[in-house]
RNA sequence: GCCCGAAUAGCUCAGCUGGUUAGAGCACUUGACUGUUAAUCAGGGGGUCGCAGGUUCGAGUCCUGCUUCGGGCGCCA
């Protein structure tokens, strides 16, 4: 038997069709890992030849009218799967049910628009519930199956599964189907007698070095060769990753194998492979565990291993953005994208635990003048026929949304509104900047998060905006040691050190004014004069934060004339109650404000910057209706992640830039 | 947008004031050796010196233009 996905939707297909699509997905499908339950006699031989035809099935079980495999995730094309037996007769599943596992949870997905029937069907003949006793029997116990979920949860399952995932499809086997008629073949029999089925489990390298399996188990890993060394003595050494954690784990196969020296001896850099064996403690250093490898399926060598960008050595970042769709291979990569996602996570974490709401605010904007820099112009026009007005104007009536349309430079504006409802909420997403800055801090694409508070003066504001950053730093530390003691070890030594030193005290908080009195008084030389009124340059930002106080500081109250029309006018009538906080080897890594919450104080700034206050409805209905004091801050989601890891270019903090002349991949 | 620098093997680089057949380490491959750790040792293959033009008896090397990349500054997060 032969399990394929079907790109087609529906049945309908001939034999030889069928039969086509086998052998043209075979290649695939020797590379996936199937681990089946199969019932009855009919079900094992069934099982049997799934084997013979390259499918592995790892576990059965006697008894159980209903088959039950486990894929790749990404083979399954959303619960239509077809099942052949070994001559290419197609074996129909009135519905097949797929569940989804992951992180200990089973959930179901149905065929999209057909789970009522299923359900309906299925449960009348009992064999519904016999899918979900074998789904916890083979998955293992402590899932929990909804068998009732529905087709909404798609999405979000097969979205949830995108990396390192399982999914499992449990088909009732009906009586009187054709695979039950055709069980009888004897073919069948004979792979069926000849073959012993051992449980596997299918780990991650992180379960595997972290003690979640216990030793002497038998596991299965999936991933890729980091490094080969081969012995003499009968074995080789493969470094398998699979990205779960910093570490690879070590296989040791020995030379026994049948497809050592075909398959195993060819294994370089970059190879993907399953291997199954015995988790055992190392006999060598360097690690607490390896793998007693018992079978290694290689599902993928490397096309010219000669020219394979990514070789168990020192690149240069330069190079790696070259091979931006290779370089999460990398060790240091590999790093950056999982404290990116734990970043990600502590964010809404700490937000959601401090009563915040997430909005989502809109990446397409029609309003001109955020103000903040240059935007992207998003139209379906035809530039090469632009629609005119009579005075030679583009009409962009006649454009997708009627008027002008961006990308978006902030959410802030638009969080406000909700912030006036929510009373804490932030945004965070994509952000993009039109601007021609070529440096190594600027992208244009780029994550912003912008917390926006009710009730809030700039001092609640500059408390949320330490705890939040605290947070962030806590979090990476508690839950990324193995990637943060690389970055301490090979690309900046105080990686670990600086953060904790972040933690450990409270920020300085200084007066615009003063700091400008600090630096005048401070000696240093600087190549932009200090004076009142100037907006601090990045070494005026370094001294207060690294020479002058040692740790972070918020500077507090700029001029006026420098920040931006919705910062609030203090009373001096010089200043607005704007914070920049720095911090020493980075500078300002976030900026915020006390929002202007009355209405002709900010109609009057809105004149002072050009913008016309008609444009601005919606914002000043905010000031209309039941106003408050509000503030909020915005942070550069990859200028932190670049501090975390000690990274010298932004372009390596995102997984695949954007920035002015630059978006490949 | 402004200023500066770089481009030599799959990768990281050396190649002096122009001068025979352009080198090294890693990677790959072959062999030796080994429960190995980016293993080690020995042999081998691998290059239109970014592209186009120019100066010269002769250009990887000097000049001009272009392309790409990097550094600094500005704008900013």
């Amino acid at each position: 038997m032969r399990q394929v996905s079907c790109q087609r939707p529906g049945w309908a297909q001939t034999e030889a069709e069928l039969y086509d699509e086998l052998r043209g997905s075979h290649k695939s499908l020797k590379n996936m890992t199937v681990r089946g339950v199969s019932g009855s006699a009919d079900g094992k031989a069934l099982a049997a030849t799934a084997l013979a035809g390259g499918v592995r099935v790892v576990e059965h079980e006697a008894g159980i009218e209903a088959l039950a495999l486990e894929i790749d995730y990404r083979a399954i094309d959303q619960g239509q799967v077809l099942v052949a037996d070994d001559q290419g007769h197609a074996v129909h599943f009135h519905q097949p049910i797929v569940f989804a596992h992951r992180l200990g949870q089973i959930h179901y997905i149905g065929k999209p628009g057909a789970t009522g029937a299923l359900d309906a069907e299925t449960n009348a003949s009992g064999r519904w519930h016999r899918c979900q006793e074998i789904a916890h029997a083979f998955i293992g116990g402590g899932g929990d199956v909804d068998g009732h979920g529905s087709t909404s949860n798609l999405d979000g399952v097969t979205q949830g599964c995108r990396g390192p995932g399982r999914a499992y499809i449990i088909m009732p086997v009906w009586p009187g189907t054709p695979q039950r008629a055709n069980a009888s073949h004897p073919s069948r029999r004979n792979a069926a007698n000849q073959q012993e089925f051992q449980a596997m489990a299918v780990v991650s390298v992180k379960q595997a070095l972290s003690g979640a399996v216990e030793a002497g188990d038998t596991v299965t890993v999936r991933g890729w060769v980091r490094t080969r060394r081969d012995s003499k003595a009968g074995l080789s050494f493969v470094n398998v990753t699979d990205g779960s954690c910093f570490d690879p784990i070590q296989a040791v196969v020995p030379a026994t194998l049948g497809n050592y020296d075909s398959e195993v001896k060819h294994l370089t850099a970059g190879a993907s492979l399953i291997v199954s064996g015995t988790l055992m403690p190392s006999q060598g250093k360097g690690q607490a565990f390896e793998i007693q490898a018992s079978d290694v399926v290689v599902t993928g060598l490397v096309d010219d291993p000669e020219t394979y960008p990514i070789q168990p050595k020192q690149h240069s970042m330069e190079f790696l953005r070259e091979v931006a769709h290779l370089r999460p291979r990398t060790n240091l990569f590999g790093a950056v994208t999982r404290v990116r996602h734990t970043m990600m996570t502590a964010i809404h974490r700490h937000l959601t635990k401090q009563g915040f709401f997430w909005i989502n605010t809109p990446i397409i904007t029609t309003s001109d003048a955020e103000g903040a820099g240059d935007m992207f112009r998003l139209s379906t026009l035809d530039l090469a026929n632009l629609p005119r007005l009579p005075d030679g104007k583009i009409d962009f009536r006649k454009d997708f949304f009627g008027r002008e349309a961006f990308l978006t430079v902030s959410g802030q504006l638009n969080v406000e509104a909700y912030c006036l409802a929510l009373s804490k909420v932030y945004t965070f997403g994509p952000t993009f900047r039109a601007e021609n800055s070529n440096t190594a801090r600027h992208l244009a694409e780029f994550w912003m998060v912008e917390p926006e508070i009710a009730f809030a003066d700039l001092s609640v504001n500059a408390d949320c905006a330490e705890a939040f950053l605290k947070a962030i730093f806590k979090a990476i530390l508690d839950e990324r040691p193995d990637d943060m003691a690389f970055f301490a070890q090979r690309v900046q030594s105080d990686a670990i050190t600086r953060m904790e030193a972040f933690i450990a005290k409270p920020f300085e908080r200084i007066d615009y004014t003063d700091a400008i009195g600090i630096l005048k008084k401070s000696g240093e030389k600087f190549e932009f004069p200090v004076a009142w009124g100037i907006d601090l340059q990045t070494e005026h930002e370094r001294y207060l934060a690294e020479k002058h106080i040692g740790r972070p500081v918020v500077v507090m109250n700029y001029p006026e004339a420098i920040k931006a029309f919705y910062m609030r006018l203090n009373d001096d009538e010089k200043t607005v109650a704007a914070m920049d906080v720095l911090a020493p080897g980075i500078g300002e890594i976030i900026g915020g404000s006390q929002r202007e919450e009355r209405l002709d104080h900010l109609d009057r700034r809105m004149v002072q910057f050009g913008l016309d206050p008609s444009n601005y409805g919606w914002y000043r209905d905010l000031r209309r209706y039941g106003t408050v004091p509000h503030a909020g801050f915005g942070l550069g989601f990859e200028r932190l992640l670049v501090y975390i890891c000690g990274l010298s270019n932004i372009r390596d903090a995102i997984p695949y830039p954007r920035a002015a002349g630059t978006a490949e991949f």
